[in-house]
This record gives C-alpha cells, structure tokens and sequence, in this order.
DNA sequence: GCCGTTTTCGGCCCGACTGTTTTCAGTCG
C-alpha cells in the first residue's frame, strides 16, 4: 500500500508546515487526520480515484483532500504540498521533531535566529544567539540541548515485547510502596501497540509525595523530566520514557480512561459528552454547566469517574476494550452484543515452532513437554525448508526422519499431540521449497517468505497469492516479513490476499514474535472482515519464547479478532479435521 | 479542512507542568 503511505506522508508533512506557518489549528488538524486514515487504511486509495464518492464517504477526507488524493494518484503529486515545501526550510521539520519544541518556538527560532536545520540550531546555540530570544532562558536552552542529543542517540519507538515487562517491573515495584493502593499501566501499552514511544502509568495512593519519590528514584532512572503534584516523568537509562500519574481513588476510571487513549478515541468521547450536555475530562464525567473553570475544582460531583464501565454506559457505550480504542468503529458497536475479542486463555494450540534440527534450541521431546506447561492439546514442529541455509533448513531426506521422530516423540510426551510439520519457505517466484509429494506426508504445513523481501507489490502478491491457493498449505506464515524497526519487508495487496485467504481456506498468520506481529493489527482487521481465519503463532525457538503468545493476542485483539476465526483455539478435534481436509 | 439526533454555517477536547514571567505561553499527552 505504497500509494497510501505516500500520500499519508504528504498529508502529515502538510499539516506540520502548516502549523510552523500558524495556519488556522483545525486546518492542521484535518490534515494530520487526513494522514492518520490512510496510514490505517488496508484498501489501496489508489483504487478508489475513479470514484470520488467513495473517498469522501471515508470519515475525516472532504471534497479538499479527495481532490488532492486524485491529484496525487494521476500527476504524481500535490501542488498545494510542493508550494508548502517551498515555505519553510526542509531542515525546519527536523526541528519540529525535537521533544518541547513546538511549531511556536520552531517558528520563532527560524525567523529570530535563522535556524533552519538541526545544525543552524546546534550552532545558534553555541554562539549564544537564542539568548536574546523571548522566553529563551539557561534552562530552556539547557533543555533544547539535551534533546538534540537525545534525538539523535535513540529516536525510536520502543517494540512492544521490550516495554511490556519494563512496565510490569516498575508496577511491581510501585505496589510495594508504603500507602499504594491501585497501579496500572495505561497508555498505548495497554492498547498492546505493536510499538511503544513511552511509558504511561496510572496508581492511587494515601502517600502521593512517597510515590513520587519512590518513582523518581528508582535504579535505572537518568534523568527526571518533570516532578509536579500529580504527574511525574523520567527518562530511564536505556533512553525510554516513563510518566506516572497520581491521581484520586475515586476518580481512578476516569483516569484510566483518559490515559489509556488513544488520543482520537478520547476526543470522540469527549465530543459524545458534549452533545449529552456533559463535559469529561481525567476527573470525570460531569454535567456541563457552560462554566469554564474545570468542574472539579469548583466541587462538582461527577456523574460517573469510579470505574471506565461507568463513563461509558453513561455516554451509551459498552465498555469498549483496550486494544480498539482506535477511532477505527468502536463507537458503532452494538451496546448490547460487543465483539467477543480473543483472550489468552482461549490458546489451546502452538503451531509455529522451531527445534535444534533447524535453528532452534529445543528438542521435540522438551518442545512438547513446554507446550504441556501452557496448558495446549497440540503443538506442532515446523522447522525451516532446505533452501534456509543460514536457518539449518532440512533437507527431504532430514525432514522425511524427522517425521518419524515426531511420530516417535509423541508415544514418549504424554497429554498432547505432537504435529510434524514445516515452514517451507516461499520461493521469489512463488514456488514451494518441497515437492508436493512430501508436503502431503505432513501433518501441517506453513508456508512463508523469508528472501526477496523487497519484491514491489504485485510480483509479492502473486508470490503470496499462489503459496495461499497451493492445494497442502494450511497457514501463511508471516506475510509481510518485516521486523519492526529493522527492516520493511514486502507491502502486498492485504486484501486479494484475505479474500484468497478466506476462498480457499488458508489461515494467515499472526506471528507473535515481538520483532514480527506479522500480520500487523489493520490487517487482522482486514482478515476479520473477509471472513478469513488467522492463525497465532509464537514462531517459538527456544521454550521461554512461548511467552511472546499474549504479544499476539494483543495484536489479535486490536484488529478485533473473536476466538472462533482463530484455528489455534480449536478443539484437537476440530483442529485435526480441518488440518487433514488438506492432505 | 471537516462535519451534521438542534447545524450546509459555525463550530471544532482538556488539563498538568515548565520556564518564563509577574499572570501566562507553549508543549505534551
């Protein structure tokens, strides 16, 4: 979806030139939206030009931005954008990224001190010229430094798998301090974001100084940004950012729900109060009497703030998961039959899995008794084809005793089933790694790219296309490819791909892997919406890599996946039925 | 620039913290 990132680009780069030059803010806004849709957009906007109808009828794009939209479909790009470029200095959105520097100050700084690029600033810095700027004193200079330096050392946001059990241990540690009474992490954490840009956590308390305290001290702290009443924020030393919020017992839902997001969700929710004549800010939902002054601090009582349940069903909600709060249709959910969104529990199989015969660091024997432990009835062994050289991939007569040794393995581990299986790599042209003679002696097989990742979209999508429609492939496996911060991977066209996928009975793959979750959550969405199944998979290689599972789920759920379109929770029966209508 | 269970025009979300000010602008989430 090339085109869509693209144009998503163009859009957000708008909307930043157009804050820096002071255009009116909800202009700004609609463009930054703009961005936002076609970045979670699976349809190629491309196919919808010839039809503008159909791209105003998407929520947030006017008859402005759809004419751009085609515009940029047929020429190549948007003139508007390209006059906009012309206004500021390139380096000037640089500058704009910096944490505390804002389009205010960035426009301020290129039209008082002729920065126009990180290094005018660093320069403009060391000769003193900000010093005679307004409201430009030693500790905001001090600052600006800092977060040049900062920049340019990790500018990255953090994978989930990484920020997840940070966040638990610091919870843990707040819980044992003296008068805690609730801790949570809120945040794009708790929506299980495939990606984290920092920390946010929740707690009530009697001692709200000791909290802090005890936050702010903590061992792997480097620097603490901000230490107010309420709100806390330090940096720790592997560069990540953690706020905590102190807030009422009494009010602890409404926070939550405030700092849980996302930040579109939120506003969506506080427009829903307006139009109730209520006003819902972090305290509560409280009745709007058209005073300006916060409600709470003139003594108010709010109608709902204990708990998120209540704030939603007074805006006739159902309490809405974590995981969609996106501003992606959760408000169109029906009050009374919410989608039942999978949960951990309901994983009763591992299918994607990786032993010392290939790359892995697990016999079968210890791999089954593993699989034991999280309470699966099948797990099943899919090492790599022979063509995945660097991954020890087997070859047909490696894989042949193989088989037999799956055989023999599941009469000594008692209690589950043991699959023999493989992920057979996809080849560039879409050719499996294995005759089909041998792919049928196999329990299941998954079928996934691993090289020529860099295939433009249709070449990838043929490839893909004929792996899903191959008669022996039960699952896609990572689709994509990417790993998150580190490399692309291949952009095919998501939805020939679910529709194939849901003609033909493949499942795709959601690799729980915390480098991959691969498919990505707007493509589960895409899949739920086909009626395709998914499959969740921890691509496990070593036995504590069973973990990353909940990783997946997390995803699963923000592409609003219900427990019986994924093949993994299953019964064994249900399963091996649906597994050897394939063979 | 977008949008409509009071609207095709007139609105468009809310508060904490910092660093600078001497009552508040700017940034962030």
């Amino acid at each position: 979806m090339a085109t869509n990132d693209e144009l998503a680009k163009i859009f957000g780069e708008m909307a930043e030139i157009l804050e820096i030059t002071g255009a009116n803010r909800f202009r700004v806004n609609a463009h930054a939206r703009v961005a936002r849709v076609l970045k979670d957009m699976t349809i190629d906007v491309a196919s919808l030009v010839d039809d503008p109808k159909a791209l105003t009828e998407i929520d947030g794009i006017g008859d402005a931005s759809a004419k751009k939209i085609i515009e940029y479909v047929r020429t190549g790009k948007v003139k508007e954008h390209q006059q906009l470029l012309k206004e500021i200095p390139a380096g000037l959105l640089d500058v704009l990224k910096i944490p505390g520097l804002g389009p205010k100050t960035v426009k301020l700084l290129w039209e008082q001190a002729d920065v126009t690029s990180i290094t005018t600033l660093k320069k403009a810095i060391d000769s003193g010229d900000l010093e005679d700027l307004p409201r430009m004193g030693a500790k905001t200079i001090q600052n600006i430094k800092d977060s040049i330096a900062f920049v340019a050392k990790s500018s990255r946001r953090v994978r989930l798998g990484q920020a997840l059990p940070v966040a638990e241990a610091i919870v843990e540690l707040l819980r044992d301090v003296s008068g805690t009474k609730q801790v949570q992490y809120a945040g794009s954490l708790r929506r299980g974001l495939e990606t984290i840009g920092d920390i946010d956590i929740l707690a009530t308390t009697t001692k709200p100084a000791e909290l802090a305290e005890a936050f702010r001290t903590m061992e792997d702290v480097s620097k603490v940004l901000a230490a107010g009443e309420t709100k806390s924020s330090i940096r720790l030393k592997t560069g990540m950012q953690v706020d905590l919020r102190i807030v009422d017992d009494a009010v602890f839902g409404a926070a939550l729900a405030y700092f849980t997001g996302s930040k579109q969700h939120n506003v969506v929710m506080r427009e829903r109060a307006i139009k109730k004549k209520l006003r819902l800010n972090e305290y509560g939902l409280f009745p709007d009497d058209g005073i300006d002054e916060p409600p709470q601090k003139r003594g108010i009582r709010p109608v709902a703030a204990k708990t998120e349940e209540s704030i939603f069903k007074r805006l006739g909600l159902p309490w809405i998961p974590p995981e969609i709060r996106e501003d992606r249709g959760e408000f169109n959910i029906s009050k009374d039959s919410p989608p039942a969104l999978i949960e951990l529990a309901d994983i009763k199989a591992e299918l994607h899995t990786h032993t010392t015969d290939s790359d892995g660091h697990m016999t079968i024997d210890q791999l089954g008794e593993a699989a034991k432990t999280w309470g699966f009835h099948t797990v099943a062994v899919t090492d790599h084809s022979k063509s995945s050289a660097q991954a020890n991939g087997l070859s047909e007569d490696r894989l042949r005793a193989q088989i037999d040794a799956v055989h023999e393995a599941n009469e000594r581990v008692k209690g589950i089933t043991i699959l023999a299986g493989s992920e057979v790599d996809i080849l560039s042209d879409g050719r499996l790694d294995y005759d089909d003679d041998l792919l049928a002696e196999l329990d299941i097989v998954i079928a996934s790219p691993h090289v020529a990742l860099r295939q433009p979209t249709e070449k990838c999508t043929a490839r893909l296309l004929q792996a899903i429609r191959h008669p022996l492939v039960h699952i896609l496996g990572h689709p994509t490819g990417r790993m998150i911060n580190a490399r692309e991977g291949l952009h095919p066209d998501i939805n020939a791909l679910v529709e194939a996928a849901a003609e033909y009975n493949t499942a795709l793959e959601l690799n729980a892997n915390f480098y991959r979750l691969d498919l990505r959550d707007i493509h589960v969405k895409a899949a739920v919406d086909a009626g395709a199944l998914v499959s969740i998979n921890t691509d496990a290689h070593a036995t504590d890599q069973f973990d990353q599972m909940r990783l997946g789920v997390l995803t699963a759920r923000r592409g609003w996946l219900t427990a019986n379109s994924c093949i993994n929770t299953w019964t064994r029966q249900k399963l091996l039925k649906w597994l050897n209508a394939k063979k």
